[in-house]
DNA sequence: TATATTCTGAGACTCAATCTCAATAAGAAT
DNA sequence: ATTCTTATTGAGATTGAGTCTCAGAATATA
């Protein structure tokens, strides 16, 4: 057990118990850098031979979202996907609207134009929500 | 019967069927320019004393989503918002998550920055996503 | 007016997400 | 290690926005 434990420490500052299927979610989402769904996670979990409710995957991304290990994303299209943050710096998307693929971007003149129009209207940002709905180079010209 | 009535026109185009309940819709649409859910759309309706139906209230909705007279967006909270864009430049918004206030900004900056970024990665953008959320003025210091 | 076709509305259905609650597991206490 | 208390789990029920079905109603055409 690492001193530097992220679940551990994040179900204790919840005052939650530790569980194997708790354990489980978070395994399974650092597995990759994919943006997928819980669906997805619960079949990959159920997939390596461990078991977990889909009550216990959703209940679990709740408590990563909450305590900012895990990034939900709302692209439309009726379900959420989730990606971990482990040595993620911040960015927005671009999703082809074509395939589903997913990129990566990040804009420092955007980041502080929001910042602007925000103290301009007297707000105070707490979040933000970018997306590029794009047709892929592979899509285009397949 | 204006020459110019986009409701007809895009019916017309559609090969549809021009339908009191069609017109309902799209009159109230108009009739405010706050960002109302379907649910909302239909209780206004059927208040002014008109009949119309919750899956015609959608379907229609669609036609005027399909033919650029209305917008929908999606906030994360489960239910659709519309707008309609009679005069209506393009803006994006600032959600206050303490109270629901939406207000609308645009940002040439951030428009341009956009299409670059797109094109750097040699991909075509087909619409964009970007909300602001936020607190408040009143909520902020009530 | 008669005919063909589309449209409507009530309610069934879908599907992601949430909730329920009895059985189970974790952790604290002894 | 065993007992005890309380949180967690999972199967399935429920929710709710949105979609679908299809018989009856409305519209366009002749
Ligand atoms: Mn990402
Ligand atoms: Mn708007
Ligand atoms: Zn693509
Ligand atoms: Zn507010």
């Amino acid at each position: 057990m690492a001193t530097y434990d992220p679940l551990k420490r994040a179900l204790k500052k919840e005052g939650l118990r530790y569980t194997q299927q708790r354990q489980s979610v978070w395994d399974e989402l650092c597995a990759t850098n994919d943006h997928r769904d819980a669906e997805e996670i619960y079949l990959a979990i159920r997939q390596s031979g461990l078991n977990v409710s889909r009550a216990t995957v959703y209940r679990t991304i709740d408590v990563l979202v909450k305590n900012k290990m895990v990034r939900k994303l709302e692209l439309g299209d009726g379900r959420a996907r989730y990606e971990h943050k482990i040595n993620a710096t911040h960015h927005d998307h671009l999703i082809c609207i074509q395939c589903g693929k997913i990129e990566e971007f990040m804009d420092e003149v955007i980041e502080s134009r929001q910042d602007e129009i925000v103290k301009k209207f007297g707000y105070k940002l707490v979040r933000h929500i970018h997306q590029l709905f794009i047709i892929c180079s592979e899509c285009e010209s397949p």
